[in-house]
DNA sequence: GCCGTTTTCGGCCCGACTGTTTTCAGTCG
């Protein structure tokens, strides 16, 4: 799965061609990496079956961006980034993380300071070294040192959704061998969280030996710190750490438990035991004379312990082993659920795909309803569309529910720009004709936050909108949240009955899980939204549950798990 | 470098915002 591999290489030649103020061709390389980085078939494979011809079929790619993925795959390099690479030696991909600074900063730094790693970024800003350079200020030393500092304190840890494929590349990798009886990645990855930091594999094997030494040769393993009888420890090619453990049948479930964690949640299991004079380790559940009781499975260790098994979701420490020792665990929601889609960008605004597309998907992954919500007229960087542009807009949506009658019904929406004082940028007469209205923040990120809060509760106050879209606009390792009273949105949706969305994107994943949990104490509605802009995008609403299932929200919290004619009576009333 | 019911050449969604300027460059989305 070189996938991502050549997703960075593509968007480092994007960033290089920037430096130099070279136009055009850096968008043309950015699209190609989108496309690529959407692509779900590990590329080779991709490329077997579909050659070369298929490879420039993906938008964005042509003959020489081809021909450069097909280099990569042959040699392990492209000779024009190399080149690239040598005459300007930095480390582009660490700089260019840093919000706030792109390419020609970088570069320029580069120039005037000799700046190639992160570590000089931070020591020239700390001696004031940039803030002397023209063009160049204090604030601006400022914010490269809080961009820093963000970075490092997310640094290190990989968004859930990215990792995915390759995890479950590995594990098909993994049984394919034949030489796995029971396999499961744990910790933080079974838990759902949105980064995870490295991944513990738990397998029983009847050949341990055997299948460590076929672990280690996995294509996509770039070194090995170390392999034993039992375990092995590698880094893969894009910097995961990832952990194989093999253990004995009768201990896979306490194994299981243990290195699912949390940490916090285990430390509370294990004094459950010790209250009834057991012991509970990574071997088993066992009683005063060393007797094992439990082990095998998860299932039985929590059941001897009196408790219902707790879904790895849940398993923070907040609250959730209480509630299974009473047997009132809330029944969350359920994969694949939902019934439908709200928020969906098309290439009316910034979306790769076509209606028909996006359509032709949904009906795939067997959605009963989406809803089109493409960007607004003020942001203009994304194509947003004007009244007469949704006019348009709606007549192709009417078309294609004739078309697709009885498959799935297409519902109008947006995802309405709101301004810096909390209108919105669009019609109030427009809106009125639409099924579904989300509103959003894309603008003056930086606002205090009583005043960023006001300008969120006016414009829910608009009659037409529906639902607030990726509430605090964080971004995960890039960007936090603006400056919000999240609570007082939760309280105002809950009292004009609005809606808070669920972003499942993979670097969103916004509302947070203590958030849901709060929408879900006090009764605020949700959904569940791929905000994709691409087909290949919709897949992540699992990702979106996953979410939910962190902050324990049931079927009935989430509003798009609702058969289409019941979603829109709730909506309306 | 890509792309084509405006096309195989000549365009490329382009505006808002910030910080630094005194008319603009860089970043964001």
């Amino acid at each position: 799965m070189k996938n991502f591999e050549i997703v960075k290489l593509l968007k480092m030649m994007a960033l290089y061609l920037k430096m130099k103020d070279i136009k055009f061709k850096p968008q043309a390389y950015e699209k190609a990496a989108y496309s690529i980085e959407a692509l779900d078939e590990d590329i080779d494979d991709f490329i077997r079956k579909n050659g070369k011809e298929g490879l420039k079929n993906l938008p964005g790619v042509g003959e020489s961006i081809a021909n450069k993925i097909i280099e990569y795959l042959k040699t392990g390099k492209i000779e024009e980034l190399e080149k690239l690479r040598k005459e300007v030696p930095i480390d582009i991909e660490k700089l260019t993380n840093i919000e706030g600074i792109g390419a020609k900063t970088i570069y320029r730094l580069y120039k005037s300071l000799g700046i190639k790693t992160l570590e000089d970024l931070e020591k020239a800003c700390l001696e004031h070294k940039i803030s002397k350079l023209p063009g160049f200020g204090i604030k601006i030393e400022e914010k490269i040192l809080k961009g820093i500092k963000f970075y490092k304190e997310g640094g290190g840890r990989f968004i859930l959704g990215y990792i995915t494929p390759i995890v479950e590349n590995l594990i098909f990798y993994l049984r394919e061998s034949n030489l796995v009886t029971k396999i499961e990645v744990c910790g933080s990855y079974r838990r759902k969280k949105e980064t995870v930091g490295d991944i513990d594999i738990l397998v029983t094997s009847k050949k341990a030996e055997s299948l460590i030494k076929y672990f280690v040769n996995f294509t996509e393993i770039d070194y090995i710190y170390g392999k034993g009888k039992t375990k092995a420890m590698v880094r893969l090619k894009n910097g995961l750490e990832v952990d194989l453990r093999v253990v004995e049948d009768k201990s896979f479930g306490a194994a299981l438990a243990y290195f699912t964690g949390s940490k916090e949640h285990n430390i509370k299991m294990r004094e459950l035991a010790i209250k009834r004079g057991w012991k509970l380790n990574e071997y088993g559940l066992f009683d005063k004379n060393e007797r094992m009781i439990a082990g095998k499975t998860e299932e039985e260790i929590y059941r001897k312990l009196g408790l219902q098994w707790i879904p790895p979701e849940m398993r923070e420490d907040k609250g959730e082993i209480e509630l299974a020792l009473e047997n009132h665990l809330p029944k969350i929601i359920e994969y694949n659920s939902l019934k439908g889609d709200l928020q969906i960008q098309t290439n009316w605004s910034d979306g790769q795909n076509s209606i028909e597309e996006i359509t032709k998907e949904a009906i795939k992954l067997g959605l009963s309803y989406i809803c089109i919500t493409d960007h607004t007229k003020s942001l203009s960087v994304a194509g947003g569309l004007d009244e007469k542009k949704f006019l348009d807009q709606f007549k192709e949506i009417d078309r294609l529910n004739k078309k697709f009658k009885g498959k799935i019904t297409i519902l109008k929406g947006a995802e309405v720009n709101i301004n810096k004082d909390g209108t919105l940028d669009i019609s109030d007469e427009i809106l009125s004709k639409m099924d579904f209205v989300g509103a959003a923040i894309h603008s003056y990120f930086d606002l205090p936050k009583k005043l960023q809060t006001e300008r969120i509760k006016r414009a829910l106050n608009n009659q037409h909108v529906d639902c607030l879209f990726h509430p605090t606009g964080r971004i995960i390792n890039r960007r936090p949240a603006y400056e919000i009273d999240i609570n007082e949105i939760i309280e105002f949706a809950k009292k004009n009955n609005k809606l808070l969305e669920i972003d499942a994107y993979p670097d969103r994943l916004d509302l947070k899980d203590e958030h849901i949990r709060k929408c879900v104490e006090i009764g605020v509605r949700m959904v569940i939204d791929s905000d994709a802009h691409s087909v290949l995008h919709l897949k992540f609403l699992n990702l979106g549950i996953a979410q939910a299932r962190r902050g324990w929200a049931k079927s009935e919290n989430i509003l798009n798990t609702l058969p289409l004619k019941d979603f829109l009576k709730k909506l309306k009333n």
